[in-house]
DNA sequence: GATTGATGGCGACACTTTGTATCTCAAAGC
DNA sequence: GCTTTGAGATACAAAGTGTCGCCATCAATC
């Protein structure tokens, strides 16, 4: 019937139905996060939800926690995914960040309501989710290097710390009521990432812990070209 | 009635066992969601790590949810008094903002692990839970508001979307490394509300005098993420 | 100072959820 | 046909949940 040359043949269709059976999970998951929030989400639900038995499910997940953290893997995937296609698009840099980031506050602002973005916060070893979420990081952090190295983008702060305020600063596209709100907050953000004729100062001052404020900074309103 | 001057001794003195007993409830689950996560806390850890009966706890929280809720409440309200604090300060209303804006980034580093600021995103009625977080959020709309109007800050983006911006862009300190790495991302964040010569209306470039198109908005979700 | 009333704390009970061990069955491979 | 492999359901012990009712305590009243 198949190729012989592949051992495990029958490996493949049972992995394609554990696949199916797994998304099934995953949806009946996310239905149940967002009719009742996360904290009541159970194995039973999740189960009767997804429309197998409650002891099968535990052959594919150990809790709870673990159901929610593949969930958000698959969400910010599938978001890794759109913004690809959006760095694709012809344009120069800054334009293509532009619509990536654009496109990243869209979504943030589809899914208010539906916790997918925010469950990374309260799963405990926040740290193992961050697998697609480091992807996503380090995706925006390289068209941000790009930008900055084209002149476009500020370089005096690393795009690694760039990328942390942009992707926090448009989740707040989730509090938003419309879409050119959501654009309104595109630009503001963008505009902290261009270059600026007071940088931040690199060393001036030992490594000291006070926290009072250092020297003020006389900003001026001309932040001509 | 013997003592009319003060009717109700009775009820402060057994008002403020019920406070201490709720903070305890508050610190203990504090610390178990430190240890283990907002996910596996439950009623009867709370009880036994505050050192009270389980049934005792039902007479103060009817469920887990209502204690994160107001453990949220109580460390938003920790933080509004700091940054009150900071907002108190003597300057000008630039440099007050930097210190407020200052204060909350560290605050949000000095939390990372502890998700006190993270749990708003996943109680199921996060409306609900925005008391202070409301307030969190027009305490520094009226801050962006007073620096817009005196020319200092961008006033083409309303002072709420600007807030809301700003406290998520901010939260990203809870990634960063250091202070110094903090002090950096406040720069950046205060960059993208600092007046820009292009302003974000598509149209109504005329004249120097932008219209307002945008009306105040009056509903908000959850904060932080 | 004894009684009454109201309130906090806790033991106990019935019920639900959890995690696992065991069983059955369907399909691939010989 | 017979064996093997693994998915899926049933069964059970342990833990968690929500509530009722009893007791102790303190204020107020006689």
């Amino acid at each position: 019937m198949y190729s012989d040359g592949v051992p495990k043949l029958w490996n493949e269709t049972i992995e394609a139905h554990r696949n199916s059976v797994r998304e099934a999970i995953l949806d009946a998951t996310a239905a149940l996060v967002a009719e009742h929030g996360p904290l009541s989400v159970t194995m039973s639900q999740v189960a009767e939800a997804a429309g197998i038995g409650r002891a099968t499910l535990y052959k594919y997940f150990p809790d709870v926690e673990s159901i929610l953290a593949a969930w958000h893997e698959r969400q910010i995937g599938e978001h890794l995914a759109q913004l690809s296609d959006a760095a694709e698009q012809p344009g120069d840099p800054s334009e293509r960040l532009q619509a990536v980031l654009e496109r990243f506050a869209l979504i943030s602002h589809q899914h208010i309501g539906d916790h997918s973005t925010d469950v990374a916060a309260f799963l405990h070893r926040s740290e193992h989710v961050a697998g697609a979420q480091q992807r996503l990081h380090g995706f925006v952090a390289e068209l941000l290097a790009e930008g900055a190295a084209s002149g476009d983008l500020r370089d005096d702060v690393a795009a690694d710390e760039l990328a942390g305020y942009s992707l926090h600063a448009l989740t707040a596209a989730g509090s938003l009521p419309d879409q050119a709100a959501v654009r309104r907050l595109v630009q503001v953000t963008l505009a902290g990432l261009r270059p600026t004729d007071t940088p931040v100062e690199p060393s001036t001052r030992a490594a000291g812990k006070t926290r009072s404020h250092h020297q003020p900074h006389r900003h001026h309103r001309s932040e001509s070209t």
